[in-house]
DNA sequence: TATTTTCCCATGAAAAGGCATGAAATCCCT
DNA sequence: AGGGATTTCATGCCTTTTCATGGGAAAATA
């Protein structure tokens, strides 16, 4: 069997996804304007990639776990994830009683605090209010490929991470388009 | 993950289910009202996974396993978790005695304490009371997407749980309304 | 008849889609 | 390699559609 894009059905399952989904990553950086109406050009390097790996116009954005900034993916992405938990409930099975418990808060943040949110012909969404809070993003966002996810930042508060490749990263990005005085 | 024919690539058998029903997961949420006469909009993006899944315009409706609010899903993950339940039951024949009586709680509980309501042509259901009562709705739902499946919680039962991203949601979700001072 | 339940239409807000433009990047042909 | 032509992108504006929700008529129930 082969996919649409060429590739074989490597193995089943799991590796499946690594087989495809992985087979493509986000790498790369951009910075794009956020209008009066909270809407955004989602990259074009970033799209293809999407599109490679999932066949939707639509993104994936939830906070990201440990920065200041969104994390954003595929829907592919998305149903790995599921699987993902799924398998960990299922090891935690018999465990702790709390194993539930924990199972249902995992799938609440994957899923209940990530949006899906479809892109339009020309590449572009609605940065969901929530999100644009969360994310804290303003006028400005830059995109940051990461491997199996992207990134979305503040330009300004990227600046000011203790990452220091990520502040010159912004830097140079603002600097490009005559932002930052 | 698909083929140029549509199809995942999933193994067969109980995977069968997620090539068509998981391929598609609820995520994001809302805070929709519950009127006067007692009727409920189900948010558009629920809506369009059920239909996508089952093409039914229906949810089932039951009592969380662990958490005091509604987990709601399609007709076709009904069908799933009744496959998983048999299954559960095999796995579990000629261990202790105790088996089938386990299975029969599992499938009443499955079955028995859930119920299937069609919503009309606009999107809206009439929350059944006894679901009303179970997961203490009154006149606010938050839908919260957790990927196969998703929940309703009374919002103000959901600030004041235990998980902190909940509390979060449902704080976000009301200040956004304009409810809670 | 009185009361509830079901269907249909109305409405305002928000989102999706389409069209246009200017700038940048890419291609291509000397 | 240079330079002109073509394509791709990001982004602004405007129109159409969708969505949640309210109200009321029609139908069913008591």
């Amino acid at each position: 069997m082969r996919f649409a894009n060429g590739k074989s059905c490597v193995r089943e399952g799991e590796a499946g996804f690594q087989a495809v989904e992985l087979e493509h990553l986000f790498n790369g950086s951009a910075l794009n304007a956020v209008d009066a109406k909270g809407r955004l050009s989602i990259p074009a390097f970033i799209r293809s990639i999407v599109e490679r790996r999932s066949d939707a116009k639509a993104i994936v954005v939830g906070a990201h776990e440990v920065d200041p900034c969104l994390s954003a993916y595929d829907r592919g992405y998305a149903r790995h994830l599921h699987i993902e938990n799924e398998r960990r409930r299922l090891n935690e099975e018999g465990k702790t009683g709390s194993g539930d418990v924990t199972h249902f808060r995992r799938a609440r943040r994957t899923f209940g605090l990530t949006e899906d949110v479809p892109y339009d012909p020309s590449g572009r969404i609605i940065m969901p209010p929530m999100m644009r809070r969360k994310g804290r993003i303003e006028d400005l966002a830059l995109f940051v490929g990461v491997g199996g996810t992207f990134e979305i930042w503040n330009p300004f508060i990227a600046l000011e991470h203790g990452d220091e490749d990520l502040r010159e990263l912004a830097a140079y990005r603002l600097e490009e388009k005559g932002l930052r005085p």
